[in-house]
DNA sequence: ACAATGACCCTGT
DNA sequence: CACAGGGCCATTG
């Protein structure tokens, strides 16, 4: 698994998120296999330009605690992933939070397409 | 090779 | 709920 299948594996996670739902880095990693490297989601998607297409709804990736994550001061990140939440019908509250009871979007791991074929990776037998 | 960093997560106080 | 401490792991200086 190389950092660009990983980022595709991400990429085709987080566009599975429906509309109007989040969920969280931690859970992504795990969808795609790495519950390691819940960090890395989010390195994966502040390569994502609003042009990508098709596009790539990473403003439904909060952390697991339900708190859209701060980009650091001066950063305008989380207050842009807070109104395009809203934007589709997502309450967020005023501390940056969301209600995963109502929002969250967990599902079980292996029910995912992550469009990368890791159920073939142990099929490397060369078979005359 | 080492130290620091990050759109994280979990547990304990 | 707020805060602190430890763990995690690829990337960067």
């Amino acid at each position: 698994m190389d950092s660009a299948e990983f980022h595709e594996s991400v990429y085709n996670v987080v566009r599975q998120i429906p509309y109007g739902k989040v969920t969280s880095y931690g859970h992504v990693a795990k969808l795609i296999g790495m519950p390691r490297h819940s960090r890395h989601v989010g390195q994966a998607l502040k390569f994502v330009s609003p042009d990508t297409i098709p596009p790539i709804p990473w403003q439904r990736v909060i952390s697991s605690s339900g708190t859209i994550s701060s980009r650091g001061p001066g950063t305008t990140g989380a207050q842009r992933q807070k109104e395009a939440l809203e934007a589709e019908g997502v309450e967020v509250s005023e501390a940056g939070r969301v209600n995963f009871g109502v929002y969250g979007w967990f599902p079980d791991v292996g029910t995912v397409d992550i469009g990368v074929t890791l159920e073939d990776e142990a099929n490397d037998d060369d078979d005359t």
